[in-house]
DNA sequence: AATTCATTCAACCGCAGAGCG
DNA sequence: ACGCTCTGCGGTTGAATGAAT
């Protein structure tokens, strides 16, 4: 496409044509070869030194999403589609933050799998996959609702702070179950009432499905075809905690009496129109027991 | 069988921040 | 303090593929 066309890349100047577009196994095989013998780093000097004519910029990200070891490839599974849920609700749109709580999972193929699959769900199930609030409740667009983002994000931050640390402590042992399920449990945090209401907007679902596969993929079917809900991987279970006191009990329930009431009580509501969206939903799958 | 439309995802771009001289 | 380079990130594109007509 013309309209497309690009300015002329800063590499221009030199007097080698990089070559740009999909990558052959020739190059694969290179820049494999150069990294498990030099490993990576001066992503600029290191295409050249691999011959290869790419940009470092692109040898980089060849390598990071696709020829890094132990990369997981193919289908999300229903818990990890389920993290990237949560953690969306918390993070937004910070696919490597997101990304590093699914070790096996690129940011870029996270960001893929949303855009193509997750926010399609949800609009689906109508919640606004940017707020995770159910679509239909009113978006004012004045000085409270603005109020409230900052409180949200201040909220965000010290929850990811906490998690930064925490991460660091526990992290080397990523097989063991949270030893403080039952507390994370307990705590409700309320992004999970949203993971349960993507269940239940699953099973209400069922309708469309029966529609037949149009637009539905083998990944899509994994939702319905999934009736246990695995909750028990270690990051989540940290974030929630991080979020149970940064985030739940600072912030959201409407603490600072600064914040208008009916803001306060819109974002309240908000949840509980997910948790009814929920109750009234044919499928009730204990999610939190 | 041919064509059109929709979807997916690898790869690209621009930007911002960190580090360094 | 400033400018430059490198790195990493998020948004976007478009070729490839699949589904529908």
């Amino acid at each position: 496409m013309l309209s497309k066309m690009r300015p002329p890349s800063p590499n221009r100047k030199k007097e080698v044509r990089l070559k740009r577009g999909p990558w052959t196994a020739e190059e694969d095989k290179l820049l494999t070869a150069y990294i498990q013998k030099h490993g990576y780093g001066s992503w600029g000097s290191l295409p050249h030194k691999a011959g290869l004519e790419r940009c470092g910029k692109s040898c980089r990200l060849r390598w990071i999403n696709y020829l890094r070891p132990y990369i997981k490839r193919g289908k999300f599974s229903l818990e990890e589609e389920q993290t990237i849920i949560q953690l969306h609700a918390f993070l937004g749109n910070r696919w490597s933050a997101i990304a590093a709580h699914l070790p096996k999972r690129t940011d870029n193929e996270i960001k893929n799998h949303w855009n193509t699959h997750l926010k399609k769900r949800l609009i689906k199930m109508g919640i606004d996959p940017m707020t995770h609030k159910p679509s239909t409740s009113p978006s004012p667009k004045n000085g409270s609702n603005l109020s409230h983002m900052t409180q949200w994000e201040s909220a965000r931050l010290q929850a990811e702070a906490r998690l930064v640390r925490e991460s660091k402590q526990v992290v080397p042992n990523l097989t063991t179950r949270p030893t403080r399920w039952s507390q994370l449990t307990r705590s409700s945090p309320r992004c999970l009432d949203v993971l349960k209401a993507w269940q239940a907007g699953w099973g209400e679902a069922e309708e469309w499905r029966g529609q037949g596969k149009k637009g539905s993929s083998d990944a899509d079917d994994a939702w319905f075809e999934e009736d246990s809900v695995i909750l028990h991987s270690l990051p989540i279970a940290n974030i929630m905690e991080g979020l149970s006191d940064a985030f739940i009990l600072n912030s959201w329930m409407g603490v600072d009496k600064s914040t208008d009431e009916n803001t306060v009580m819109e974002n309240g509501n908000c949840w509980d129109s997910v948790l009814n969206f929920l109750n009234s939903s044919p499928c009730g799958s204990p999610v939190l027991g």
